[in-house]
RNA sequence: GGAGGGGUACCCAAGCGGCCAACGGGGGCAGACUGUAAAUCUGCUGGCUUUGCCUUCGGAGGUUCGAAUCCUCCCCCCUCCA
């Protein structure tokens, strides 16, 4: 049985919560394929790391040879939600749902093998069951089990408002389970309300009620609050190797531990050498070098990650002017064109205002010169390196 | 349906006739310090043809020399009562 041990162990990994944890062992030892469910929301179709966490727990599942389903909540992006003022969301026309579904799909065959999994939309038992089933599967959960949840909870009490229809994601998410006959449902630690939802109306539809298995929440680059793209501490898995190297080089070391535990397929004793070495007195910055690498790689390839790693040398360590920055090509009607409104038409400020100021703070060079006048010209038939702060190049042609 | 409270820049939040492009905090950007770290300190944070001008305080009008601030109508949000 050490075969069920280690696939025990790959499961626990990096799990927060296994509910019930005995009967995890259990179902696997039955031997047959277990059916392993995981909703997404069609609304946010750019992935990123913390994505990933969850998506790499699926990928454990499909290498034990479990059946994987990545179910689009397309049903229940459509009712939107309305609540918080950063929730708000336009519903979505079905050929949106299809354009993020297939986008979804190319990012998660990034780490999950097309070949075993199942992708499936929830509209299509939803679009069936119709008012008459909707109460029926309303009838199976009471208001009080619904204000134990924690945010509800709080609204309640603190008198904030609640629609109705909030009370239906729950039931819709775990009428899901249902539909699917899930033996395992995976969800962050924030989704474990409705994870055990699912269990309830599983039971009360006659099945067996799924497992649940929550996974923690990645903190963002910032390292303080969750990951997502509406906070701008993200890295999407789509953006290019360059970046996204630089993204991960500057996290706080604190953050690259948690990194590694939830992001790294590194085993654990390498993770535990990794942290001796820093203790003997190693700059975590080189071993940050290795979570970069290692990432990047996993969506860019071994050849993009090397350089990326190559690139990220040069430019900050060595501080050397990146060889593959953008070109502009800018015209000037009475032969020189000022900073400011070069700065602005090539992209690198937003606005000449936002120039203006970059100029005053000394942020700007031309050609690895400080620039700090703001009637600075850059004259017709010149192509020089123009820089803003520490990260944005652009090489500007003036004809 | 009734009563009350509120809508201010990316977010929170002051201001309640001129000194308001609008206090303060958060976030963000930049500079110093560094390991492009983190922490810390400093500055900036509407736009423009930038020592000046233009547009912003839910929307539309109005009063006034002058309005985010007063009046009218409208829209939206929240709380309590029904």
């Amino acid at each position: 049985m050490a075969e069920l041990d280690q696939a025990l162990a790959r499961i626990r990994q990096g799990a927060d919560e296994i509910i019930p944890e005995a009967e995890l062992k259990e179902r696997l030892a039955a031997g047959r394929p277990l059916r392993i469910k995981a909703g997404f929301d069609p609304t946010a179709p750019d992935l990123h790391l913390g994505h990933t966490v969850l998506i790499n727990k699926m990928r454990v599942f499909q290498e034990l040879g479990h059946e994987v389903i990545f179910l689009i909540g397309d049903f229940t992006g459509m009712i939107g939600d309305p609540s918080g003022k950063n929730a708000t969301r336009p519903p979505m026309t079905p050929e949106q749902v299809v354009d993020n579904a297939r986008t979804y799909q190319e990012q998660i065959f990034k780490i999950l093998d097309p070949e075993r999994t199942r992708v499936e939309f929830n509209s299509r038992w939803m679009d069936q069951l119709g008012a008459a089933g909707m109460v029926k599967l309303a009838s199976h959960h009471t208001v009080a089990r619904m204000l134990e949840r924690d945010d509800f909870h709080k609204r309640y009490t603190g008198k904030q408002p609640i629609a109705i229809h909030e009370f239906l994601y729950p039931l819709v998410q775990g009428y899901d389970s249902v539909a699917l006959e899930a033996d395992v449902e995976l969800g962050g630690t924030d989704q474990k309300f409705n994870l055990l939802v699912g269990r309830q109306l599983q039971e009360a539809y006659g099945q067996k009620p799924q497992l649940v298995l929550t996974v923690p929440l990645l903190e963002g680059t910032d390292g303080v609050q969750k990951m997502s793209k509406s906070l701008g501490n993200y890295v999407g898995i789509t953006e290019a190797p360059g970046e996204m190297y630089g993204k991960i080089m500057s996290i706080s070391d604190q953050l690259m531990w948690r990194w590694f535990e939830l992001l790294s397929l590194k085993p654990p004793e390498t993770l535990a050498a990794y942290r001796q070495e820093v203790v003997d007195g190693a700059n975590p910055r080189d071993i940050k070098f290795r979570l970069a690498d290692e990432l990047v790689a996993r969506f860019h390839g071994d050849q993009a990650a090397g350089q990326a790693h190559r690139a990220f040398v040069d430019r900050f360590r060595k501080g050397q002017v990146p060889d593959d920055m953008d070109t502009v090509e800018l015209t000037a009607p009475d032969g020189s064109l000022g900073l400011p409104l070069a700065l602005k038409a090539s992209g690198l400020t937003p606005s000449t205002s936002e120039a203006m100021r970059m100029i005053k703070q000394g942020a700007v060079k031309v050609e690895g010169e400080k620039i700090t006048d703001r009637d600075h010209q850059l004259l017709s038939g010149s192509e020089q390196v123009v820089q803003v702060g520490k990260r944005r190049f652009r090489r500007v042609r003036v004809d």
